[in-house]
DNA sequence: ATATACCTTAGTAATATACTATGTTTACTT
DNA sequence: AAGTAAACATAGTATATTACTAAGGTATAT
């Protein structure tokens, strides 16, 4: 199976939820959970493996809390993705015996990889007003 | 989870496969299950379901076996794909909680299916020198 | 000190995956 | 007509993954 689970997709959700908090406030999971709607429990180690994959920045401690370890315009989304999921759509080692589908493959994980490499503060310009011209 | 199984990579393969045979002749499951070293039982099930979404058709009995349903101009691979694994990169129903996110997973997804959206007669000169130019 | 919040690990119910197994029906061949 | 080959149908299953929860540990502000 290759795909995107919920892990991802709530990565995405809480980094794009630091990154648009103002003035780059630490924010505490507890906040975040709120906002994102996550469960505490989950969003918790969700945030430790981007932690580890240095995307996110901690401070301990009452009143600590979570901010993104770079600027928004330096980080993009499949960063963000491929930290929880590892790497995207790779191709599955019997994809049919034939030379032509497995570059088939191997493109499509190329394509798909590349419609998630936007930055996480080009996504407001993006899809501000998506819901207006579809 | 939102992605892509064997069941999806499969078919595509089994469908090329049809695609190839010379003159369009009726291939049989153990033939198809040789060249594309998928398990015989587990093809027959595959089969089962693209038959069902008419993208073949099949003959019994002795001498039997299977053929496209359409022209492999007239069959592109979001169509098989989706025959098994059902409409590719469904949005989570909790993105985030932010419409700019929700905007971008379906602009995703739509992109995604996009890239499948390619004939499966197409393939062979998309890919047939892919190798060699990356 | 104590409360608060991050950090870490273990456990688990539910589900999906990737099959295998078994038998039935259809149609060709002898 | 009988035998055989192939598609068709359904049930079962070992394994892995997902999406959490639970429980406690560690660091820091007040």
């Amino acid at each position: 199976m290759v795909g995107i689970s919920t892990k991802g997709i709530y990565a995405v959700a809480a980094m794009y939820t630091l990154h648009n908090s103002p003035n780059a406030k630490l924010m505490q999971i507890k906040e975040i959970a709120a906002m994102t709607q996550i469960s505490h429990g989950y969003l918790e180690q969700i945030l430790a493996t981007l932690k580890k994959a240095s995307l996110v920045k901690s401070i301990r401690g009452a009143n600590g809390g979570y901010k993104l370890s770079r600027s928004s315009s330096e980080i993009n989304v499949l960063e963000i993705v491929e930290a929880l999921e590892g790497r995207l759509f790779v191709p599955h080692e019997n994809s049919g015996a034939s030379i032509v589908i497995e570059a088939f493959w191997l493109d499509s994980q190329e394509k798909i990889r590349e419609q998630f490499n936007v930055k996480l503060s080009e996504l407001d310009k993006s899809y501000q007003t998506y819901f207006y011209e579809i």
